[in-house]
Order: structure tokens, then C-alpha cells, then sequence
RNA sequence: GGGCGAAUAGCUCAGUUGGUUAGAGCGCCUGCCUUACACGCAGGAAGUCGGGGGUUCGAGUCCCUCUUCGCCCA
């Protein structure tokens, strides 16, 4: 085994031997759902868009779903992971729209068809990187299925599903203001336009009174550039100051035309003057009261947000303000109103305003026709899916905001004025009117058979998106792989898309399947960096996952980003220092590999004889050997608590605290590392050294060997979620691994019934439960640490081996005498037990060391450990430092003391937890007196 | 403006229904190339649990309040 492991080569090899055995692939017969002998486990992965490149966005996410599913393969379930992308209406458009630029033309000029044809291309040359990206980071997906949502199989269920929603009437044509992005020159729905707190001003405008330029309404507002489509003044119906003027009409300043002053309830009276301008081609809630009071809807900016007379707004947009754009038009407007006075004073106003999630341009309200989907009846069921429990949401605490929208849903704007997409299957008959959504391209007019004209916009890229668990699974068929595999299991993604994604797919699942496409829904954190920015492209803080693979491996990355990912919480790396990032990960990889090392060398390559089960009935194990399985018992036991249950009960549904359990993917990787490396490798490895040598009874080194290969088989299962090449590589070779076996697919260790006794090879015929074996071997790692810590604080030279003598408490005495040997190993010390007190011979026990010079630990159970260091002891700090504990030994003391001495506490505390403060009081009294004499023989007065 | 959440060691976070001496990783300090590993080993320092008040035998944990920050929705 080569000393220093090498991730590439073995990340590639291994890589290999998992495409050969097909090893992620799910079948479709192994679900109970279909006669087979697996529960189903289904996670869908959220499709990147084709175009992107990995970022650790997705690094985080997949590396999370492959961390889970891999957990699931092991404990034996038939699993999916259902990889897959999305074509990105905007994004693709964009990126193919800019190439083009460079070479000289427009999508308008290569025509529709071409355009798209194009855009095809393009995907099918680059839409593979990210899928190749994501294998070299280990995603267990089962590729074989992966998905496209502009496939031909999956735009069939986009299609399907528009006519079923169109046929509910549960899609409309819809002409209100939506909002438009200048830039993308689309409709985007109200998740796209994403809130921005911008410093901006609020312009106090004055509107004469016709008839009356005494009298004037201020109106106050952020846009004043909107002011030319103004058909109105609105005031609260209640609001005293504005009564009398209900009715009267107003001079639009600049314009110059007469508008009403209506009364409206949707007016706040609190903000500004009280008074507000209705634009209602301009703003949502202008439209709706322009609808209400029957007003005009004149059109004064046009798609690229220039000012322009449009429908209904002749004469209202002036010859030097066409043309201009929206920002430069409000300059210009609030200077013509400052010359004519009606400018009555500016403040600074501090507001969200609405840009474009895909290019971040300023939002522009836009009233245009539509397609939208009803959105409140397929919310319903889908808030009672989380409310009853079917679903959960992880963290739960984003359920009151999955609520609070979900409570709030408006109707979602489904069309996009792009041509990469899926064209909005409805089709016009301008001849005589006949309107439709078809399944199938119709020839002509079923009614006059005239010419059809189909819709020209396409759907929001998230319309199909919504159907992923489904389409993927071959819905709308019922296909083997749907009912094998439908309903999923978890979701993971980022709280960004809870809206956009997560809420839309359970509302589709429980429409068109009556049941949710998942049973749980794990947010995960945001990357970023040192500073708490959000990782991105345009801030260049961002971490390419692909150079971290070249840099420090596969499993370095997850490993990292796993441990430092709490449930939800944000990850904080530093892209200036990956070094710093990503060393967490190498070092527990190399530490790993070199617990191998050391293993293979020594174990060598013989298969033991005897399985663990086998040698607890032969009663050849040792305190150690209980311990360490005491301790793998713990860590699988910690590892499942932390990672399950893997779903909800037989009645389907999260209740009590199962609705939070789970998935803290940072305390499993957690608890199996401590496992590996704090009790595996700091102690049992140690503690093995002496027995594997070539000189130790041969019999016993068999035991150590068998129980060694145990307990990292185990220890490489439990890790492999996590760090699946390096875990694969060592287990592939374990002599005790069959050589087709694969650790991806072995079977998730299980906290097993540990022998009930131990009749110690050096014990003679004592009989011990194994968790008093592991209990006493906890005493001798605390004796080996009390003589480590007094090794360093009088600076004993690591080469010097100490005399160490045990004074053991009465029930301890036989652990020391039979562990002296191993506990020495552990300390450098040549550990003895004298014989007690009064069976001694004379000056055998004590006198020998000069206790004066000598170093004391008190254990918990009231073992003393004496080092004497003749020539090293400095009586007066070796007093401090006994005086120190005792001190602080005797302040909590008093504070037990105290709460037993409180009435109050017995009689109202549990009786559990007084009877414990009654154990502790006695030991800690015992140590304390054994201190406290220790102090009075050492220390002047 | 409405809603939700957070504040625990220098940093990132655990802390389960109130009950040991509040933990982990990273970082920091000291000493070590002890033949698996210096990407390591051993030892160590470090927290008035944001402030104030309350409930309780007992509060990091429950309640109120203030401060600061974050997210969602208008």
C-alpha cells in the first residue's frame, strides 16, 4: 500500500468498478410496491439548468441527496436517485441570443424555427458537462434514467398537463398588469420579481383643482415618471382631509388633461399625503382600482421601458420625453415639475423594488394578456399535506413560511414571450373565434376550418419543472418505473426554491396523483464566504467544486462540506484559501487511509478464524476489545439516530417529534468520525500495537486481528455516505471482503446484542457483563491520560518511561492489576499495583518511590495514580496544583451540598435525579478527602 | 408595514420533553519527526449562554421586554 493516498487514481478506479457493476442503478421490480422485496427509496434531484457549469451550490445539494441515498442503498432499500436537467427558458435563450450578437445577427432574423433549432444544438454540445461534473463528485444517480425537461417524453407531460388544467379551468387568459422585464423582454411571475431594498425618494407632486387653482391634491409617489398614464386621484373613502373633493376632477400637470378624484378603500391615509396617483396600466394595485372605478388604461411605456404613447394614451406622452428611457424620463419629468412649481418637495424614501431574478434589471409593471394558473384550489390540499403531516419540512421551521404563502397564493403568470420552451399549446381561429388547448396539433378550424394561428408564448421553465416527479417516472402512463417508484421520499434543495419548485411540485403530485411526490423536504444552507456573502459568479467568490476534486479528492469535498453543514445552516468557506477550506476533509481522508495502512500491514492477509460472535462464546475478548464495540454499538446507534427514520410510519404521516427527526447529516458524519478517529485510532489501535507483535501469545493476537477487521469494516461502512471512494478502496481490501463484494451496496452495520459475558483471558473466572468491561476500561484510558497529563506538566521527555503506581479504589483493584500492562502501553509508563496495605511486605508498596517527589492524580472512582519523578518534582507547584483542584473539587461540592441540603429540591425533584446527586456527593467527598490528604503529606502548612 | 427565525468559546455550530462540572470541529498556546499518519501525536488555554425582568427546588432551555441581525411577504 503506497504511504500516501492517492484521491485521482483512486477515485477513478474505483469509479470504474461501480460503472461495471451498474451499481446505481434502481430496479424497477425490487419495490414492494411491485411485488419485490425492497422498500422503494426515491429522492428526485432538482435538475440543474443544462446549460450551467457546477457550482457549490449544487455541490452542496447533490453531495447531501448522494450522502442519503447511498445510506439508504446500504440499509437495503431499492433505491432511486432520478437525476436529470432543465432547459432554462431564459438563461439558454440568453447565452445562445448573445453568440449570435457576436456573430453579427438576431434570433428575430434567423426566424423562429432556426432560432430553437439552433438552441438545440447548443444544449446537445454543452448539456452534458454539469452531468459529467457531478459523477466525478461521486452522485450515485442512476444515469441511465436521466431526465430533460425539454425532452420529447417529458414535453408530452408538460402538454398533458396544460389541456388537463386548461379543461378544470383551472388555466385562464388573463389581462392585468404582470411584471416585465425590459431586458428579457418576458412576463415573469411574482416569484421572479424578487424584492430589493433600494434607497429611492418620494416626490410630492401638486394636481391643480380644475376650475379652481387655488385648491390643489398633493399626491405623493416613488414613479413619477408614471404620472403621464395617470387617469385618476385616489383617496381613502374615509380620509376627512380629501371628503369634500371626492368627485371634483384635477389638472395632470405636464399633460394637461382633467381626471377624476375617486374614493377607495384600497388607499392607506397613512402613507404620504394620503392622496395617490392611479396609473393603472402601470402598477397591480392602480389596475385594480382602475377596475373598480371603471377608468382608461392608457399605455405610456413600452416593452423596453421607454416612454411611448401606447394603447389609449394619444397625446399623452409629450415629443421630448418619447422615446427616453424610464429613469431618464423620470429626471426629466421631476425637473419640468420643479420649473412649473407643481413640484411641492422630495424625500428620501427607502423601498423594495422589483428586479429580474435571471438578469437583476429593474422590474417594469406591465399590463398585458396572459396566461395564468388558479392557483388557490391546488394550494389547498397541498397546505393540508404539510399541516396533517404527510409532508414534512425540514428545518421545520420553514413551514410557517410555506403557510403563510401558501395562505396568501395569488394566480401564477405561466406564459413567456421567448421562444425556447414549450410553446403554450392553444390555438386561435381568427376567422370565426373557436379558441382551444389540444393535446395534438390540429390541421384547421373544427368550426369554420380556417387557419389556425397557435399561441406565441411559451411556459415558464418551473411549469414543467413542477411535474419532475412525475414526468420523470413517465406520467402521464402508468409506467413500471411510476408505480414502482411513485410516491418519492425526500426532496433536498435550497429555501430559494421553496416557492418556485418545492410547494408547485406537491401541489401537482396530490392533483394529477392524489398523492405527494415526497414525504419530506430538506432545505439545506446557502454556501458562502468568510464574509457571508452569498456565493456567485458576478462577485467572483465563488468555489469551482471541480478544482477542489483536482486539489484534495472527491471525498475531501463532501467530507467538508457535510461537517460543516448543521441542519439548514449555512456553510462558510473561503475561496481565497481552499486550503484552509477543504484541508478538514483531505486530513480525515489520509487518516483514514493510514488507519488502513496499519491495519492491512499488520492483520496481514489471513482471514481470522473466528467471527466476533464466535470468540464472545469463546470468552477471548478483553476489557479493550468490549470496549471498542461497546463504543462501534454507540457510534451506529448515534449515526441512525442523527440520519433517521428513513420515512413515516404505515399511516403516512409525521407525528410528534419525528416531524423534526433526522437527516442531521453533520452530527452522523459527526459521530462516525469520533468513532474512527478518537476511539479507534487514539486508543484502540494504541492498545492493539502490544498485542499484534510477534511475541505476544498467538492466540490473543488472533483475537485483536479479528476484532480490528470487525470494527473498521464496520467503521468504513458507517463512513461511506460520506467518502465513498477512499471507504471503498480500503474495504475492497480487507481480507475479509468477497472478492466481488462492493461496499457501495454491503449491508448498514447494525448495532449488534454484544456478548452479555466475558470470562477475560487474564481474569481468571471473573464474569463480566460487557458494558462493565468497556465501564472499566474507560477507568484505565482515564488513569493513561491522568499520567499523560502529569508527563507534560513537569515536562517529562516523551522517550522516558515513569514509574507509575496504582493505588486503585477497593472495587477497582483487580482492572488494574489485570490492564497494568496495557496501561502502561498507553502512558509510557511502567504501571505496578502494589499489593494493599497491610498484605504488602514491608516497604514494598510506597517507600520505594519517594512519595515527597512524587506527582498524584485522584481518578473519579477514587483511584490515586503516583508518578515519582525524582529530580523533576517542584514540591511547591505540584501543591498549587493539587491545592487547585482540591479548591475547585470542594466549590462544587458545597454547591451539591447545597441542593441536597434543600428542602425544596427533595421533595419536588424526581427521585432519579437526587438519587444521582446522592452518588455523585459520595464520590466526589471521596476524592476530595483523598486530595485533601495527599495535600496535608505533601505541602507545608 | 405584516410574518417567521436567530443571538452559546476567536470562527462555524450542537445542546433532544427544564436536572452531571455547557460540548464539537476549526483556530490559538506548549512539547514532540514515539517505525499507520507532522494531512500527525500528547497536553493546554479559552464561554457573565446578547441585555434586563419573571416563573421554578432548579433556566442556555419556559414567559415578558429591550437590543442587534437574517429570511419571507407586501
Amino acid at each position: 500500500m503506497p504511504a500516501q493516498y492517492d484521491a485521482a487514481t483512486t477515485e477513478r478506479e474505483v469509479a470504474r468498478r461501480w460503472r461495471g457493476a451498474d451499481a446505481f442503478a434502481a430496479q424497477d421490480s425490487g419495490s414492494t410496491r411491485v411485488g419485490g422485496h425492497h422498500d422503494p427509496f426515491v429522492i428526485f434531484m432538482p435538475p440543474p439548468n443544462v446549460t450551467a457549469v457546477l457550482h457549490v451550490g449544487h455541490g452542496l445539494t447533490m453531495t447531501v441527496q448522494d450522502v442519503i441515498i447511498r445510506w439508504r442503498r446500504m440499509a437495503g432499500d431499492d433505491t432511486l436517485y432520478q437525476p436529470g436537467t432543465d432547459h432554462a427558458g431564459i438563461a439558454t435563450q440568453h447565452i445562445v441570443e448573445k453568440m449570435l450578437a457576436a456573430e453579427g445577427t438576431t434570433r428575430r432574423a434567423l426566424g423562429r424555427d432556426t432560432f430553437v433549432a439552433r438552441t438545440a444544438e447548443f444544449v446537445a454540445q454543452t448539456g452534458g458537462t454539469i452531468i459529467e461534473q457531478l459523477r466525478a463528485i461521486g452522485v450515485s444517480a442512476d444515469w441511465s434514467r436521466t431526465a430533460y425537461t425539454f425532452s420529447p417524453a417529458l414535453s408530452r407531460a408538460v402538454r398533458e398537463a396544460f389541456v388537463r388544467l386548461y379543461e378544470e379551468g383551472l388555466i385562464y387568459r388573463g389581462h392585468r398588469v404582470i411584471h416585465w422585464c425590459p431586458r428579457c423582454l418576458t412576463s415573469l411571475s411574482d416569484e421572479e420579481a424578487e424584492h430589493e431594498d433600494e434607497s429611492g425618494a418620494l416626490y410630492h407632486v401638486r394636481y391643480p383643482v380644475a376650475g379652481d387653482p387655488g385648491r390643489a391634491v398633493v399626491v405623493a409617489t416613488t414613479r413619477p415618471e408614471t404620472m403621464l398614464g395617470d387617469v385618476a386621484i385616489a383617496v381613502h373613502p374615509d380620509d376627512a382631509r380629501y371628503q369634500p373633493l371626492v368627485g371634483q376632477r384635477v389638472v395632470l400637470p405636464i399633460v394637461g388633461i382633467e381626471i377624476p378624484i375617486v374614493a377607495d378603500a384600497a388607499v392607506d391615509p397613512a402613507f404620504g399625503t394620503g392622496a395617490v396617483k392611479i396609473t393603472p396600466a402601470h402598477d397591480a394595485n392602480d389596475f385594480e382600482i382602475g377596475r373598480r372605478h371603471a377608468l382608461p388604461m392608457p399605455v405610456v411605456i413600452n416593452p423596453a421601458a421607454e416612454m411611448e404613447a401606447g394603447a389609449d394614451a394619444a397625446g399623452r406622452v409629450p415629443t421630448a420625453l418619447a422615446g427616453l428611457d424610464r429613469f431618464d424620463a423620470r429626471a426629466r419629468i421631476v425637473e419640468m415639475l420643479r420649473a412649473s412649481g407643481a413640484l411641492v418637495r422630495v424625500e428620501d424614501h427607502r423601498h423594495a423594488v422589483r428586479h429580474c431574478y435571471r438578469c437583476n434589471a429593474v422590474v417594469e409593471p406591465r399590463l398585458s394578456d396572459q396566461w395564468f394558473v388558479r392557483m388557490a384550489p391546488l394550494a389547498a390540499p397541498a397546505l393540508d399535506a404539510v399541516r396533517s403531516g404527510t409532508v414534512r419540512i425540514l428545518p421545520d421551521r420553514w413551514v410557517a413560511v410555506y403557510v403563510n404563502w401558501m395562505e396568501n397564493i395569488r394566480d401564477w403568470n405561466i406564459s413567456r414571450q421567448l421562444w425556447w420552451g414549450h410553446r403554450i399549446p392553444v390555438w386561435y381561429c381568427d376567422a370565426c373565434g373557436w379558441q382551444a388547448a389540444l393535446r395534438d396539433d390540429p390541421p384547421a378550424c373544427p368550426t369554420c376550418a380556417g387557419a389556425l394561428r397557435q399561441d406565441e408564448d411559451v411556459l415558464d421553465t418551473w411549469f414543467s419543472s413542477w411535474l419532475w416527479p412525475l414526468s420523470t417516472l413517465g406520467w402521464p402512463d402508468d409506467t413500471p418505473a411510476r408505480r414502482a417508484f411513485y410516491p418519492g421520499d425526500v426532496l433536498v434543495t435550497g429555501p430559494d426554491i421553496l416557492f418556485f419548485w418545492v410547494a408547485r411540485m406537491i401541489m401537482m403530485g396530490l392533483h394529477f396523483d392524489g398523492r405527494a411526490p415526497f414525504h419530506t423536504v430538506l432545505l439545506n444552507g446557502i454556501v458562502r464566504d468568510t464574509q457571508h456573502r452569498k456565493m456567485s459568479k458576478s462577485l467572483g467568490n465563488g468555489i469551482d467544486p471541480v478544482d477542489v476534486v483536482t486539489l484534495y479528492g472527491a471525498d475531501a469535498l463532501r467530507y467538508t462540506q457535510i461537517a460543516g453543514m448543521g441542519l439548514g445552516t449555512d456553510v462558510i468557506l473561503d475561496p481565497e484559501n481552499l486550503e484552509r477550506s477543504f484541508a478538514p476533509g483531505r486530513n480525515f481522508v489520509t487518516k483514514l487511509w493510514n488507519i488502513g495502512r496499519f491495519l492491512l500491514t499488520n492483520v496481514g492477509d489471513e482471514i481470522p478464524a473466528a467471527g466476533i460472535g464466535d470468540l464472545a462464546g469463546a470468552s477471548a475478548l478483553t476489557r479493550a476489545d468490549l470496549w471498542i464495540l461497546a463504543r462501534l454499538d454507540t457510534a451506529i446507534a448515534a449515526c441512525d439516530a442523527a440520519l433517521g427514520p428513513a420515512r413515516p410510519d404505515a399511516t403516512g404521516r409525521w407525528t410528534g417529534t419525528d416531524l423534526a427527526t433526522g437527516l442531521r447529516l453533520s452530527e452522523f458524519v459527526e459521530a462516525a468520525r469520533a468513532f474512527v478517529w478518537s476511539d479507534l485510532a487514539d486508543w484502540y489501535l494504541e492498545h492493539c500495537k502490544g498485542r499484534l507483535a510477534p511475541e505476544w501469545d498467538a492466540h490473543d493476537r488472533a483475537v485483536a486481528r479479528a476484532v480490528l477487521l470487525h470494527v473498521f469494516d464496520a467503521a468504513l461502512r458507517l463512513m461511506h455516505p460520506v467518502v465513498p471512494f477512499v471507504t471503498e478502496a480500503l474495504w475492497q481490501l480487507l481480507p475479509t471482503t468477497d472478492p466481488d463484494a462492493l461496499l457501495i451496496r454491503a449491508a448498514w452495520p447494525i448495532v449488534r446484542d454484544l456478548p452479555t459475558q466475558l470470562i477475560g483471558r487474564r481474569s481468571g473466572a471473573t464474569r463480566l457483563s460487557a458494558h462493565t468491561a468497556a465501564a472499566e476500561y474507560d477507568l484505565v484510558r482515564e488513569a493513561a491520560s491522568a499520567v499523560r497529563q502529569i508527563r507534560a506538566d513537569y515536562g517529562v521527555p516523551p522517550g522516558t518511561v515513569v514509574e507509575a503506581v496504582i493505588e486503585p479504589a477497593p472495587a477497582s483493584r483487580a482492572v488494574f492489576v489485570e490492564e497494568a500492562t496495557a496501561l502502561g502501553r498507553l502512558s509510557r509508563s511502567e504501571a505496578r499495583v502494589p499489593a494493599p496495605a497491610g498484605t504488602a511486605p514491608a516497604g514494598t508498596a510506597l517507600a520505594a518511590p519517594d512519595r515527597g517527589a512524587a506527582a498524584t492524580a485522584v481518578l473519579t472512582d477514587g483511584t490515586t495514580v503516583i508518578i515519582p519523578l525524582a529530580g523533576l518534582i517542584d514540591v511547591a507547584k505540584e501543591c498549587a496544583r493539587l491545592r487547585g483542584e482540591l479548591t475547585r473539587l470542594d466549590s462544587q461540592l458545597a454547591a451539591l451540598r447545597g441542593r441536597l441540603a434543600n428542602p425544596g429540591f427533595l421533595s419536588r425533584a424526581p427521585e432519579q435525579v437526587v438519587e444521582g446527586e446522592r452518588t455523585k456527593e459520595r464520590e466526589w467527598a471521596t476524592r476530595a478527602d483523598l486530595l485533601r490528604a495527599r495535600v496535608q503529606g505533601l505541602c507545608p502548612t
